[in-house]
DNA sequence: CATATACTGAACCATATGGTTCAGTATTTA
DNA sequence: TAAATACTGAACCATATGGTTCAGTATATG
């Protein structure tokens, strides 16, 4: 199960990683839209345009209804509360690792001053 | 600079779409490690691993220092803000767009409501 | 000095990605 | 019913990705 939380966070951020797609996911945050308008926003063919939807929806970033020969689109039922979750466990870790750092900075920084001490006398 | 900016997100994300460099990542988390260390503990090759790393320091995620034939690896200056950031503010959108959904979903029942009076009369 | 260690770079490979065109199908609309 | 619209799928293309092997170089170590 932990592979399946791997899988699904690396097609998520796989997902994240082109522009043209956040910038999907932002539009869709706004209003729903036709495959359509997001290729015409977006400066691309129809056929381009389908292609990264079908990743968003894959992710389920987004979800899709067609309706007679519209396809409309719109934000899927994943909310990136696993991403957002690795991300700050992330930060967390990063902040612990350099205030570790720090403290051997300080050390050190003591020491030469005990040091400069010694020197002196 | 949005262009600036965009890129960046390109980049990160995609070098957090792997489930090895977000291993990497999570390893240097607790200790530094050189790239034979990180190699056996993905099962991977030396010069696979540097890849990784390489891709990882390219993010601004990872920095390295060669010392005599031993290249040590440690997380680098960035934090992944932005990349906080944008998953921070697609949630809030991803948050109003259900909430407006939900307003209509509630009109629509109040609507309803008022039609099955209506047909009780 | 000889050998082992740690990395590096080039070349290769299979597959994925981001895009296109072209030739459809299905649905409106005039 | 004819023409326009909206999408779809197959095929193609260039480049990127994630890995390998192999042949080095540079640095310890015995």
């Amino acid at each position: 199960m932990v592979q399946y939380m791997t899988t699904r966070l690396d097609t998520s951020f796989a997902a994240l990683s082109d522009a043209t797609r956040r910038g999907v996911l932002e539009q869709l945050g706004r209003a729903d839209a036709s495959i359509t308008v997001l290729a015409e926003t977006f400066h691309m063919t129809l056929t381009g345009m389908k292609k990264h939807v079908g990743v968003l929806e894959q992710s389920g970033l987004v979800t899709t209804k067609k309706i007679g020969r519209v396809r409309t689109c719109q934000l899927g039922p994943r909310r990136l509360e696993d991403e957002t979750a690795w991300l700050e466990r992330y930060r967390r870790r990063w902040d612990e690792r350099f205030d570790e750092l720090d403290k051997v900075v300080e050390e050190l920084t003591r020491k030469e001053k005990s040091n400069e001490r010694k020197n002196r006398k």
